[in-house]
Formats: structure tokens, sequence, C-alpha cells
DNA sequence: ACGACGACGTGTTACGTATAACTTCTGGCG
DNA sequence: CGCCAGAAGTTATACGTAACACGTCGTCGT
């Protein structure tokens, strides 16, 4: 049933649009200057503009329909008050709760926030710039490609680094989450429940954060007996999750009592695999995801994963840059997180 | 655990930026004019500048790392190539998917995309342009307060609709889903398997969208014997999809075989309220879902879904806004869906 | 030999705003 | 009466770019 998308055309519609009244017309139309228009919307006019003069121009702008026009301001300002946040991509929930966290704190400051969804992975990314039409104060960035980051050192905008390695970055500001303790808490759970065998199914890009945990675990697990680790990388993606969970399960030698993933989108994947396999979650195998997603409450059971504040992730993120563009110090923040016990997880048979 | 979080200043941090190369920056270094740098940056120059001054001023312009600024351009074109998308939350994956669409054909244009996440359903959302702190060329609205509606309309900016009512909007161009042919097909399937108590779990919200599918239900079955249909709304949310479920199949009266659910994430909560009162899925009640998210093949059973192209809903409209601001004749497209069967709708139990 | 024409550039202007510097007027005070 | 201080505006300018309307050659046709 490939019908293709019907299309018709509607009336006449590009119709002439008048021309938007700049403030020399509402200057003209109130009988004032140029310049006291700009005092009195600007709020500058306190004990320069009389009451009655302040008000007669704010009417006569609100009648004529009035918008300053953004690109004169900017230009003549120098600074636009938006900034740009690069993301792998927004359909990953996480990053669609750190843009929304960035906006609403940029909004309380009237700044605004535009998008570069830099190609997942490693993919070109070559310029954010080509792409990013806008002007700006400054970048925000969150698992971005090496080559990316030269192109944003190349432009001296002040840069904020989200989820990232705090060293040699040269970011003016980072906020990261305490992906470390998330770990811990993780394997200390896992291991206090009884586990010791256990498989880390990890995200296949290597981006510090995932870094990170890989080391973490494998320290945390350092000197318990009989503890044994092994890691199978697996792209995003519940499916192929599931199959490379699957190969982990079904696979020679003790198969493991618990699965430590590093996405609840992973987590997902590995349930579907261990189900398959006629096994059940959590009696026979854990599973732990990571983000805390909306999908981690939307499966069975339940997943004990880690919760990531993503929007504070942003906040923290756009008001490091405020104060950077303010002249003030940035504060590098590290979140702390929390594990949340759900029923994915359980000692391991004949516990 | 409300462990605070750590923060800690970091060295100087704000070096003193070298002010960025002009135009004329580049044509002193050059030895040539401004207007020819600013021919041969913006192509302009077939036979107008030797080829010879050309690469002349291409390398200074490289070497200066000279990058024209962009709100003194928009200010002499009068546009911005940028345009805003108003859509009620990015963490609804069908809108970071319409964004992406939509971000994908702008850039192929140079165009940017600015997003106004309207608070969801009636909320404020007064003003799109009190937060959209970016000049504008054109708007793409979906599922829009009707106050931000006005507000656009106020702009005269051209404004594209995505799935939202065709009549009266005072959009110069729509693009839709064939909402009702969707309705229809998961009706027909559910019909045909020999459902006849079918319970509709809607969407609390009522918007364009969301009104076609009662609709076309109710007519879908009206004439078949024997078929009843029940509605009950629900906020967008997993669990309190759950509890609305939960209520519908242990109401009064004879249980329902089959929930329509407006949303896979309201399916997923149904799924829950059937397990919860010890049934089974597809055995005891199939339950469909809507927009085919990342979240339908991570359940289990996976969903049955109307799949839904947001990508290409995006695409469209950002190809229609291009099209009025290039001066042509939009197209208003409507896009067909199509049903995709898994593994969460069976025949009724004793059928 | 002379005008015209093409090739190659340049001078100049306007876009709409914010603000520093200047003017004008009124009242008050010595 | 003279002068100054403050109130209430205004004039003028710059931000960086794009593009229109000219200039200035050298060459070619007749």
């Amino acid at each position: 049933m490939a019908e293709p998308p019907r299309t018709d055309r509607p009336g006449p519609g590009t119709a002439t649009r008048p021309p938007r009244p700049t403030s020399r017309d509402v200057a003209q139309a109130a009988g004032v200057s140029q310049a006291t228009v700009s005092l009195v919307l600007g709020d500058k006019w306190r004990g320069r503009v009389s009451e009655r003069t302040a008000g007669l121009v704010r009417n006569t702008a609100r009648e004529l329909g009035y918008r300053p026009n953004l690109a004169a301001r900017n230009l003549r300002l120098g600074r636009t008050r938006t900034a740009l946040l690069v993301v792998p991509a927004l359909t990953h929930e996480f990053f669609a709760r750190v843009y929304t966290g960035a906006a609403s704190v940029a909004a309380e400051h009237s700044f605004g926030v535009v998008l570069y969804p830099s190609p997942e992975g490693v993919g070109p990314a070559k310029d954010p710039f080509a792409s990013a039409r806008a002007a700006l104060d400054g970048v925000i960035a969150s698992s971005i490609a090496s080559e990316a980051l030269a192109a944003i050192r190349g432009t001296d905008l002040p840069l904020v680094m989200l989820d990232s390695d705090p060293a040699g970055s040269g970011a003016a500001a980072h906020v990261n989450l305490d992906i470390a303790d998330a770990m811990r808490q993780v394997t200390d759970h896992l291991l206090g429940l009884g586990h010791r065998r256990i498989t880390h199914l990890a995200s296949a890009v290597t981006s510090w954060t995932f870094t990170v945990r890989a080391d973490t675990l494998a320290e945390a697990v350092r000197g318990v007996p009989g503890a044994l680790v092994r890691t199978v990388p697996s792209a995003l993606e519940v499916h192929a999750a599931r199959e490379a969970a699957e190969r982990a399960l079904s696979g020679p030698g003790p198969r493991p009592t618990a699965l430590i993933c590093d996405s609840d989108v992973l987590a997902a994947g590995a349930v579907k695999a261990v189900r398959k396999l006629g096994l059940r979650v959590p009696d026979d195998v854990s599973v732990t995801g990571f983000d805390d997603l909306a999908l981690a409450t939307a499966v069975e059971p339940e997943l004990t994963t880690v919760r990531l504040p993503a929007e504070q992730v942003g906040e923290h993120g756009m008001s490091a840059l405020l104060a950077i563009l303010d002249g003030r110090e940035p504060e590098n923040t590290v979140l702390p997180v929390s594990l949340v016990i759900r029923g994915s997880t359980a000692p391991p048979p004949g516990a």
C-alpha cells in the first residue's frame, strides 16, 4: 500500500505583506524622535523622558503592532542572546530533556537556544556553524566528536561542556554527572544481592561517559572473590541490544546472572533477550539500566536504573554559560545521581 | 541522600577575546575593497572579479578566520533564513522526530530551525515570540493552543500547520496525516479478528488529531452488529494510562476484549493494566497503539500500532514554508499512514 | 584615429537599532 | 537680574553587510 502522498493547491495564498513598522514609524506617529522611542521601549527612560510621553510612545507602539527588529538590535549590541546546544540526537530522551532544561533557564534571561544535532557517534559533524544559521553568543556541547570540538574552538566562543572529560577539553566550564558514583552504586547493589558473574552491556560508541562506566565497574569488582565481569558492546538500539545480550547469555562458560546496561534502551533489549531464552527477569537474570527514561517504567518488569538529572544538566550548563557571558566566574558542577531500585533486580538463582 | 551538587571554581577562564575580523579587515589585508570581498564570498563575482583576485580574497578570508556577521547580513537582507517550530514538548518522541525532519530539510537550504516548546495542552503559551529570541522568516506549528495561534497571526509571518484542522486555521499551508484512514485500519483489523467490545483509551487533551480519531472510530463501528465502543480519557503518561485502563477493564458490564489507544505510551500503560488484573495480552485483551515510537518494540508483546511518518511531517512542513518564502505555491499534503501488526493483537478469547 | 565596449573593480548607501553628546526650556536661588 | 541645574528631548553616529551605480582601463572594430 505504498500510496503516494496526496497533494493539492490551495487558494491564492501569498498575500502581499505590508512592511513591518520600525521604531522610526512609531516615533513619527507619536510625534517624537526615534531615540525617544528606543529609550522608552528599552526601559531606560527614568529621568530622561516624562511619564506622559513614555505612555504615549508605548501606546503608539502597541497600536502599530511594533516589534523590534532583532537583527538590527543584535548588530548594534554585538550580541544575540542566543546559545547553541550541540547534542548527538534529539530523539534520545536524555538530550531532549537536557535541551528542555537549558531552554527554560535561557528563557528566564531572555535567551534563546538553537540546536545542532551532531550526527551520532563519529559522523561528519565537521562544522556546527555551517548549519547553525544564527549568530551566537556561546556554545554548550554534549558528547561531541572531536572535529566538531575543534571547529568550536576556532570560533573563540565561550564553551560549556556537558557530561564529558573535564581534562583538557578547552571548555570554559563543565557540568558533569557523577557517573563513577552511579556505577559504583549499581555494582554495590548487585554484589550485595549476591551476584558474581556480571556482564556489562556497553555502548559501542566510546565517549567519556561510557569509558568511565567501564573503568569504574572494573575497579569496583576488583578484590571481590569470585567476581567476574565481561563486556559486550552494542549499538544504542533495542534490537541490537537484544542480539548482543542473547549472545552474552548463550555464549560459552557459565551464564551471567546480572546484566549491567549503559542505557535503559539497552536494558529493554536485554530483557527481551532473557525472555527469548526462556528465562525470567529478575528471577534468573537481573538487569539494570541507566538514565531513567520514560521507557524504564513502561517495560515489565520496571527497570532498576540510575536516575540522571538530565534537565538539571541543561540548566546548570546554561547558567554557567550565562555567568561567563556576564564576566562572572562559572561554576564547574558535578551533579549527584541516584540509584532507583525497581523490579528488574533480585538475588541470583539459588541464593 | 540529598547530597548537594559539588561545585568548585576553575582557573582564570575568561580570556580577553580579540575582536572578530570583518569583511573590511579582509578587504584591507587583501588589498581590495570591501565590496569586492562581499561579492566574492557571496559567490556573485562571475564576470565581475578576476579569478586571481577571487582566489586571493578567499585565501585571505580563510587565513584571518573570517566568518560573516549574521546579524549584519540579516539586517541588510531583511530575512534571517530561520524558522520557528512550535511544538508541545520535545520529550515526546513524535515531536523530536518532526523537528529532526524539519531541520534536515532546512539545513539543505541553509535554513535554521529554532524551537518554541509551547507548554503542553492549554498552558499559557501566550506569546511564542517573547521567548523566541530570534528574528524569524516563518513559523511551523503543531498542536498549538489557540492563544498562541492568535499571537502568530498577529505577526503576519507565513504559517504552516502540522497535523491539525485544515479548516479556518489561517495557515498558508497544511501538512496532515491521514488520521481517519489510520483509525479505520485499526478498527477494521480488530473487527476482522472478531472483536466487538472495544474501549478507546483516548488522550485527555482535545486537539484536532484526537477528535478525528474518536469520530472515525464511532463511524467505523456503526452498522456492525453487536459492536460496542466506550471512550476513556487519560493523560499521555504510562501510569495515568495504566490506571485509566484498569478502571476500564474492571468496571461494570462485560469486559472489553480490545483497547485502542491514542498513543503507544497509553498502550504501554494499558498492557501493564491488563497484566495487573491477571490477564494476558493478546490472549485475553488486544491492545493497539499509535505513533510507532521506539517504545512500541521495546515492550512485550511488541505493539500493533499505526506508524506515523513523523520525520516526513517535518520535512513537508519545512518544504511548504520554503515554497511560501520563495513566492511559490505551497503544497497541502496528506501523508499516508500504515498499520503495523505485531504481537499485541489477536482474536478475542473463545473465537 | 576614435568611439564603444567588456573586464575588473570601487565608492556609496541603506538596513533598524542603541546610545553618547548635545540642545532647549523652565524654575529657583543668590 | 543673571546664571545654573536639572528635566525632557533631539541629533548624530556606528554596528557589518549587500548591492546599485559608477569609474577606469585596455582592446577591438571600422
